[in-house]
DNA sequence: TTGACTTATATGTCTAGACATATAATCGTG
DNA sequence: CACGATTATATGTCTAGACATATAAGTCAA
């Protein structure tokens, strides 16, 4: 019954206390909501210290897993089903990793003071300048993603003469923002005709719409859109059980 | 200099020391492939014991933003793609929250010996049977999304007798299968003849589609596709920094 | 009954050690 | 020089304690 099903050979104490119970957990023995054995029963159990067993329960908490409350205990935590981990490369890396041959080619940049619309998209306040790009991504030579970014000057102000013809924004941006906040949105639209132009496609045929706004510290960095083809494209986001 | 600009006002030791290596990373000071400092020389500069410090790098080893290599030390790891988390709520949820009618309508609903087409489609190599189901949800009364789903009799044996016509099979399988594993994929298509009925959209309007996978520790448990137009459903995926 | 105070308790963090283990670096040997 | 054996060392895990702290539960007075 309880014998290890996935033990590799000899896994450590707390790696077994945490399988242990995350078993119980998966099988829905222990559902939703049901207090789990407290610290020092857990130490009598396997006759260890609270140190390791605390090292368990606190993995198993930061997994989301199971909730922790002083004085009360720890429960095991609803399962949030619906949340799934999304990975979105860099384009350029993403062509790469498929072996490809990557391509850039910069479209159109202005600079310009921020519009209502560009205030808007960026979902900032105060006047000032932007720096609009428009740009292609292909893979071997057959366009993979179509690109409208907005910069917002005052956050990244390098940015306004950064040199977009040979090198994306998004990979000059990742270099010289180091570390950001970021919100997608995935939609579906059909290419109008600068799109299917774009991307080379019919008008009126599917593409997968994906708007990043990026920010740090509230403060705004960037908005994209970026077109893909919607039959050559596919976004996968894998479940994260633990 | 160092001094604490996210303390809320009196943070641990260890969340202190997981910070500051955290901010040298995040600003750059500390680009992919540095060796941070050994846990002996963090135990010297903070002046706290070994596991203190080794609490602090776990964690950081676990946010992937270190690798520790023994004997060797640790070392900032390459920023990996953007990772985003992908809410996908149940449907039934999903319009509850946003304050409208639920409704629901089995279409179809058939028990059959896995074909050619279902094996391949649920990833399974040997014969068994299969439950397939059509149906539809909609949000004040308008269509909301159209589902066609596979259910493999051979990992969920009481979805055959279950009674799909009041209850979503979604609901149903949340509610039977207590833990899964799940990978989703999400594309763009343009609605063909049966899709732009069943989502009373036109024919060529856009959709966006929904692959979800789901099994449980190797066993295929149900496939789905999600149809939603692709004008008014939107996936929001946050940024998660840390 | 309700609200304020006290107490018990489970978790949160930390220490100063210990031995285990993987492996980079060094040393020998053919 | 190439390759295998040895050694040093950084991390991995663990212990048997300690005190801190949030809070559920009980106590008591208004």
């Amino acid at each position: 019954m309880s014998l290890a099903t996935d033990a590799a050979d000899k896994p450590t104490l707390y790696k077994r206390i945490r399988a242990d119970i995350e078993k119980r957990i998966l099988t829905g023995e222990w559902p939703p909501g049901h207090r789990i054995p407290f610290e020092h029963e857990l130490v009598a159990r396997y006759g260890c210290s609270r140190m390791t067993v605390n090292k368990a329960l606190s993995e198993l908490a930061q997994a989301d897993l199971i909730e922790r409350r002083r004085r009360a205990g720890s429960f095991v935590r609803r399962p949030q089903h619906q949340s799934a981990v999304l990975k979105i490369a860099d384009i350029r890396a993403e062509i790469s990793a498929l072996g490809r041959a990557y391509g850039y080619e910069l479209i159109s940049r202005k600079l310009r003071a921020a519009t209502t619309a560009d205030r808007d998209r960026l979902g900032v306040k105060k006047a000032g300048k932007v720096v609009a790009i428009t740009c292609r991504h292909s893979a071997d030579n057959v366009p993979f993603a179509a690109e409208d970014r907005l910069i917002d000057l005052s956050s990244v102000p390098d940015a306004a003469t950064a040199d977009f013809s040979r090198e994306p924004p998004g990979s000059w941006l990742l270099h010289h923002v180091p570390w950001t906040e970021a919100e997608h949105t995935i939609s579906a639209i059909v290419a109008d005709d600068r799109t299917a132009e774009a991307l080379d496609i019919a008008v009126g045929a599917p593409c997968l719409v994906i708007d990043r706004y990026t920010w740090r510290s509230a403060r705004t960095i960037t908005a994209v859109r970026l077109l893909y083809p919607g039959d050559s494209h596919r976004l996968v986001a894998r479940f994260k059980g633990g």
